[in-house]
DNA sequence: CTTTCCTATGATAACGTTATCAATTTATTA
DNA sequence: TAATAAATTGATAACGTTATCATAGGAAAG
């Protein structure tokens, strides 16, 4: 039973002190050595098998190069782009990224918020899993956000222009001819929907259209995607059967457009000839359904980037103090699902 | 500037030793102090606001309560929900998760594996990214593959039995008539597809059909699921436009068979009157496309459980030696897209 | 040739916890 | 009640690295 090697081991093996095995062995490499004794140590260490004590490292410097983040759940499609993003980039920089769910549940939240405190992550990246997701438990550990709300303002901030995205979409129907444009829209935990609803309004106004109240679909917020979907399917059951069919809907995300699709394709009407569907988001769900999906995209994996980038700046150098704000745009997919009325 | 409190600190608050304080507060309860001194020691704890310094328990230790979970990708459906399973069991033990991809990429995989020694990881959760990945670089860490192929005897492994699964999507299909089944399989990097061809045809033999020879279509392997998708519509499309038409496919994953649903649904092909469609997973993107795919499903979350479970014997006890071999069943999921001839 | 200055290396003290063993108190038994 | 066993608590030594400061060895300047 040989135990592990030390830097002390190295330095008996190569005759010079354990402070210069340190400098040649550990991470950064603040050059500070002839190149020589940089070859002996390294061949001891090579010779007598060392391998660097990681968790003696993190310890000492008290920083365990590693970054959390926090979503609500990593099986809704909109995600894991997100996460490889991140991980990407943070991977490239020698950190390790823990993943945590929240199912939604502000109370897992704030546990998970705990955790990373007790387990001093050296940064966070935070989806909010609902509209008052309090961040003071985090206080001392740098982090961003993933959100484009205005409830956050003191934060650093990373998002969508998801308003501009939802112009995009109508002004997308309305050009190919549509003026009868419904508007598909679930509740949501994590941000307040009513803006879509009062830029759905100025958009009708806008153009001068008639009354949009009557095009108004509205589905419970579901935990799931699956569950979302199905309620969405009911809504829009309900709804077509009721109501005198528009000729084009704009879903506020990719599954509820999907549920959009599947009813119509069901009921026999005829996407796009019949009606036009945009969704927004641009998960992988939308390229494969029939027909495709046009949608409004978010570049999930940009924003990981971005966030990571911006959170290593500030893991970095925190004398920084101003607060971030980056708004990345949104962008038209064009696929089978419109098409001109 | 007050630095951080240690548990000298909280001694000295409520009149105890460093020791009795260490007993109470650290991680596991080996309960061997008084109620009374418990008491004591945890509100000059509060008072004080003392807070474990995990990096430092974690050195003395010398275990870092963390494992590690290797896939290939993320953004690729099948995983999310096997990540989820294993996160919330390992959750529930205190483990934290860190979760590595690849890109199919052995390099990359190898990397990872040097990473988790570095790294001291207390176990690890690994999908292998290719037929031969090499493991060991992994020897004295514990893990578990997520795999049934015979590639890997001498290892833990777990994964669902994919050949009865198989079986039980070609007799689905058989029982509502179909004698004319195709089947749509993809190049695989992470094991050798040619059991299916084997299993395909030792199925017509058996129900004494004639030769399947005219009704195999094969598609490149690719990395991502988008890619997949493309390269299985194309095979498709060339395939039906030269041959025959079957009146069943079977498709080796839920990718390619949403391949041919779609493709179906743009020739004017009706599934499931002219053709039934049926895939392998059981992945989001089947609920929602037109008509609902049907499919055999692997229960993922599932897997990610158990798997989860089997690490963590190994790391609790690494006395028992015993590998352990868990196949789990497929479960056929009948939706829109399979009905009678 | 001496002095000054820089660079490369050495010696050693933390870091905050856990683990070990000794000392003390309390409970049990004869 | 004394003796013994058991349960608590205390004192202190690691763990392996990094960081700080001191020292030696040359090069540059006077």
């Amino acid at each position: 039973m040989n135990k592990r090697k030390t830097i002390i081991d190295v330095a008996k093996e190569c005759g010079l002190s354990q402070a210069t095995v340190a400098r040649v062995l550990n991470g950064q490499q603040n050059i500070q050595v002839k190149d020589k004794t940089r070859q002996r140590v390294m061949s001891a260490a090579q010779k007598i098998g060392y391998r660097r004590n990681t968790l003696a490292a993190n310890f000492r410097r008290q920083q365990s190069n590693t970054i959390a983040i926090s979503i609500p759940d990593i099986t809704n499609p909109f995600f894991p782009e997100l996460i490889k993003g991140i991980q990407e980039k943070m991977r490239d920089e020698g950190y390790s990224v823990i993943q945590l769910n929240n199912e939604w549940n502000p109370k897992i939240e704030e546990d998970h918020f705990q955790y990373m405190v007790q387990t001093c992550v050296d940064g966070a990246i935070i989806s909010p899993s609902h509209a008052g997701t309090d961040l003071s438990t985090l206080e001392g550990i740098p982090f961003v956000l993933l959100t484009n709300s205005d409830l956050y303002s003191e934060y650093d901030t990373i998002g969508n222009d998801s308003k501009e995205g939802m112009r995009i979409a109508l002004d997308h129907l309305y050009s190919l001819g549509h003026r009868k444009i419904a508007l598909l829209v679930g509740g949501s935990m994590s941000s307040d929907p009513s803006w879509r609803y009062d830029l759905f309004s100025e958009f009708y106004r806008e153009k001068g259209l008639t009354n949009p109240a009557n095009f108004l679909v509205t589905c419970d917020y579901s935990v799931t995607s699956t569950l979302s979907f199905l309620q969405a399917r009911r809504s829009m059951e309900t709804f077509l059967s009721e109501n005198p069919p528009p000729t084009a809907f704009f879903a506020s995300n990719d599954i509820l457009g999907l549920a959009a699709l599947q009813v119509a394709n069901e009921k026999g009407i005829k996407v796009p000839e019949q009606l036009s569907v945009i969704g927004m988001d641009g998960i992988f769900s939308g390229e494969v359904s029939y027909p495709a999906l046009s949608t409004v995209r978010k570049n999930r994996s940009e924003i990981g980037g971005i966030a990571a980038q911006i959170l290593l700046d500030k893991v970095k150098k925190p004398k920084d103090w101003s607060t971030k704000k980056v708004v990345l745009p949104c962008k038209l997919i064009e696929r089978g699902s419109t098409g001109p009325v």
